[in-house]
RNA sequence: GGGAGCAUAGCUCAGCUGGGAGAGCAUCUGCCUUACAAGCAGAGGGUCACAGGUUCGAGCCCUGUUGUUCCCACCA
């Protein structure tokens, strides 16, 4: 015994230990290695304000497992990290903070804001840094990057000034979504719609001329102060003769007209709708057709302008009330409803979204859309799965410009000069000293900033320099994968997706790997107003990173949402440990100057088994993760070692370990060796530490597993001629143990085994495996033996097996259990003849599949015959 | 109103291009077998939501139905 490890995996005492120890050696720094080919990942950058939560997680644990194949597999790898500055939530942050200062953003000013906000970002931003780093992420630190950085500002600039010389954004007065708790506008991206109950008020406006009224419905009685007109279907026959009168608006009593538009749903309510030009995206439109008026009822914290004395200062809710009090006193109140609409509100607050009429800034879309519908329909970008393709051609084609200007002082100002003198607008990638157009000094810049994900949008090529041609632009981009969850796409991979071809006419990477949302237990979304959601971090500290990967990489299938529990982690630190003990068994039987394996020649039949079967998951695992199918990697990789290494070739490996045969321990120690170090180079992506570690301790060749070449499959290691012979004396044991373990026989009962088969040549080979793992205390074999009539006997593939242990034997149940097997033997050759019967089944299915159900019919024919023959002895008795 | 996902063992879910119904957890039985009780060896448990269709063959493909979740949408 040369080294000796704990009896269990602690990963306190090795995960920031081996971090460390990656990050000194510079392994994570992408070199821009000539001759190789390049794979790169942006990662989608974290809000500053944030804290590590699950869905970071999942979503830095698929990246880095992708990160870390591919950089063993050979290429020059770069996974570019970097922070968002995410202007509306961290100052929403900072003005809360503030608040308990009793400071306000206007008393403080927007320098000494700025200030805080900078502040903010050293104190916090580096904070879920630290987090990624506990996760083992592999990042190239030394090109983090931040969307407010210099670089990235200069990308946003760029952009803003080209689009506008291209005409694509204009500045303009649009009715926009307004936070009136945020007191911005965000865009239609950022609006949540959710069902809120409500009513249905029934008004009835009176016609000038005292010839009746016009009865309509709605839901926001207090918009009703900014209506200028009322609008019926022009087809409607109820309302034709009436289009163009006038009515009075009641309690403002001003003058306003019925119009007719196509808007109008004749079939609903009374086929009659006030339109508010000012607050309603649709009576917008309306009132743009019509040239009507649009009256700004609201202040930008929703209350009652000062237009309108008697409500006043009122916020929307109030104003409600007050004014449908005002509405039934004056009779025009007709009668309320229940009634349950679709309501907008604020994605960062839930604050009930203000449609509002504002001078904003736009980015023309249609232009840009097209060429990203294109991409993708032409396969240039493709996305895994397939079927969110739809989500973003929906998004694309049903667009709206994009407002992208906000009224909040953390983040890019927009680089747009007012003159004072002609009105006229300078934009300019660097500050003007006079107007462009007068010549005059009196301008003054924007006051608003641009929409987070403006710079999001860039975030591909921005951080690797653009747009100078750097180095690193160069080499890296395009880059290859970009993974997120699939709320994400309208917010940012659209907007990557047109920004990249736009301004460098190549799309930012080929392949979105979308994942779902990580849930709780009860598959509940975790939140923090349910307190509901489950640190990661404390599960790295009570069950460590890898079992935490472990568990997100397992069990899903990508883009489906997955359900968390400490059960999933449990089983996944179980296995850690399982990993963690084959080592320390290996670790005990090697010498201390062992050298690193090489396969000898002298092998037995189950180390061309166990090689075979390891050359098969090489196989399969690289194919899993070159088809993003991590899950089903993940899988193979815990069913080989626990299943197939551990519990059968572990086991097996003790006879010559604990044999004098020097040179067949060598043999057995190389194979150990080899199998573990390359199964565990496989499984490094999920689980990095405990593989370093381990890898670590083995004999070994290189610095460091996470830069070992990744295993390839050789066809000099498949032996399918001894996975069949493994196979069957697999079968053979597990057949005694089961019978054994239905009579309930202690493990201690060792008994003699006689195999009475025609493969003896098979089963000469496993005969000590008997011993070890079937209870056995001597093996025979021969074609028959004789005078077996009180042993128990066991049908098994290829083999009758004969334990004598008469005092045991039930001879009725013993038969009854052989006419039980012979039932399911006879449904089972039933099945396969009827197939092999069937004269289409043997034309028209694959050969293979024909040739499959013979071989079964072959073993199934012999294994009737020994049933019969036991059932025969056993009658004869 | 449009679109998508899901429906498989008691629970949570895999099952990739059609040919074996599976895993983890839970349950039951027997084991401290000198790597691991966070373990070992066994067992039970499923009309793959329902109804049709295509096919030699369907959990998988097609159509419809039901239930459920989500996304989108201007019915005031």
């Amino acid at each position: 015994m040369s080294k000796e490890l704990e009896k269990q995996y602690n990963p306190k005492n090795v995960e920031d230990r081996i971090y460390k120890t990656w990050t000194e050696n510079g392994y994570f720094h992408a070199k821009r290695e000539a001759g190789k080919k390049t794979y790169t990942i942006v990662i989608p950058p974290p809000n500053i304000t944030g804290q590590l939560h699950m869905g970071h997680a999942l979503d830095n644990t698929l990246q880095d497992i992708l990160i870390r194949y591919h950089r063993m597999a050979g290429y020059d790898t770069l996974w570019l990290p970097g922070t968002d500055h995410a202007s509306i939530a961290t100052e929403a942050k900072i003005v809360e903070a503030m608040k308990k200062e009793g400071l306000t953003k206007e008393s403080l000013g927007r320098e000494k804001f700025l200030e805080r906000a900078w502040d903010w970002k050293a104190q916090y931003g580096g904070r879920i840094i630290e987090q990624l780093k506990k996760m083992g992420s592999s990042c190239d630190w030394e090109r983090e990057r931040f969307t407010l950085d210099e670089g990235c500002s200069r990308a946003v600039n760029e952009v803003f000034c080209k689009l506008y010389e291209k005409g694509l954004i204009y500045r303009g007065e649009r009715i926009i979504n307004w936070c009136p708790h945020c007191l911005t506008s965000i865009s239609d991206a950022e609006v949540e719609y959710e069902d809120q109950a409500g009513h249905f008020w029934h008004l009835r406006y009176p016609f000038k001329d005292g010839s009746g009224y016009l009865e309509l419905a709605t839901t926001r009685p207090e918009t009703l102060l900014g209506d200028t007109a009322v609008a019926v279907h022009p087809d409607d026959e109820r309302y034709k003769a009436l289009v163009g009168k006038t009515l009075i608006l009641p309690i403002v009593h001003r003058e306003i007209p019925v119009i007719a538009d196509e808007y109008v749903e004749p079939d609903f309510g009374t086929g009659v709708v006030k339109i508010t030009p000012a607050h309603d995206p649709n009576d917008f439109e309306v009132g743009l057709r019509h040239n009507l008026e649009a009256i700004n009822v609201l202040t930008p914290d929703a209350r009652i302008t000062e237009d309108y004395p008697a409500y006043a200062g009122m916020d929307r809710y109030e104003a409600r009330k007050a004014i449908v009090r005002d509405l039934e006193k004056e009779g025009a109140l007709v009668e309320i409803e229940d009634y349950s609409h679709n309501v907008g509100t604020c994605y960062r607050c839930g604050t009930t979204v203000e449609p509002r009429v504002s001078k904003q800034w736009f980015v023309r879309m249609k232009p840009l859309a097209g060429p990203a519908i294109d991409a993708v329909k032409q396969g240039e970008t493709k996305f895994v799965p397939q079927r969110f393709e739809k989500v973003y051609f929906h998004w694309l084609e049903n667009i709206r410009d994009w407002c992208i200007s906000r009224q909040l002082w953390w983040g890019h100002r927009i680089p747009a000069w007012y003159c004072a003198d002609c009105g006229e607008i300078t934009v300019s990638r660097t500050a003007p000293t006079a107007c462009a157009h007068c010549g005059s000094k009196a301008i003054e810049q924007d006051p608003d900033t641009l929409d987070t994900w403006f710079s999001s949008a860039l975030w591909p090529f921005s951080t690797l320099g653009w747009p100078e041609e750097t180095e690193d632009f160069r080499h890296y981009y395009p880059t290859n994968t970009l993974v997120t969850g699939y709320d994400i796409i309208p917010f940012w991979v659209m907007r990557m997706m047109f920004s990249g071809i736009e301004y460098t006419g190549r799309v930012p990477f080929d392949t979105v790997l979308i994942h779902g949302l990580v849930r709780d237990a009860q598959g509940r979304k975790m939140s923090k107003s349910l307190g509901n959601g489950i640190d990661p971090l404390e599960i790295i500290d009570r069950y460590g990173a890898d079992a935490l990967r472990f568990t997100l990489a397992t069990g899903n299938s990508p883009g489906n949402d997955m359900r968390f529990s400490d059960e999933r982690v449990e089983a996944s630190r179980n296995f850690a440990n399982k990993i963690w003990n084959a080592a320390r068994f290996i670790l005990m039987n090697l010498d201390e100057d062992e050298p690193a394996p090489h396969l000898p020649s002298d092998l037995l039949l189950e180390d061309r088994w166990i090689l075979s079967r390891y050359n098969a998951l090489v196989e399969g695992v690289t194919d899993c993760l070159e088809k993003f199918e991590l899950g089903m990697a993940v899988q193979k990789l815990y069913d080989f070692i626990w299943d197939v290494f551990c519990d059968w070739y572990i086991e097996i490996a003790k006879i010559r370990l604990n044999g004098e045969d020097e040179a067949a321990r060598a043999t057995v120690k190389a194979v150990l060796v080899y199998v573990m170090s390359n199964t565990l180079k496989l499984l490094h992506p999920f689980m990095p530490f405990i593989t370093e570690e381990i890898w670590q301790t083995l004999p070994h060749e290189g610095d460091s597993i996470m830069v070992s070449p990744w295993p390839k499959a050789e066809k000099a290691l498949t032996f399918a001629a001894e996975e069949a012979q493994m196979e069957r004396i697999m079968a053979a044991i597990k057949a005694v143990r089961n019978r054994r373990a239905e009579m309930q026989v202690p493990p201690s009962k060792k008994a003699k085994v006689f195999i009475e088969t025609v493969y003896a040549d098979t089963f000469e080979k496993g005969t000590v495996f008997f011993m070890r793992l079937a209870f056995a205390n001597a093996v025979e074999i021969a074609e028959h033996f004789d005078g077996m009539e009180d042993a128990v006997s066991i049908i098994t593939d290829g083999a009758r097996i004969y334990i004598p242990m008469e005092e045991l034997v039930d001879f009725k149940a013993e038969l009854a259990r052989l006419q039980k097997e012979k039932n399911a033997v006879q449904k089972e050759l039933d099945m396969v003849n009827a197939k092999l019967g069937n004269a289409r089944f043997v034309e028209k299915a694959p050969a293979a599949v024909v040739e499959g159900q013979r071989q079964a019919k072959a073993q199934l024919d012999e294994k009737m015959q020994l049933i019969l023959e036991s059932i025969r002895k056993i009658e004869n008795r």
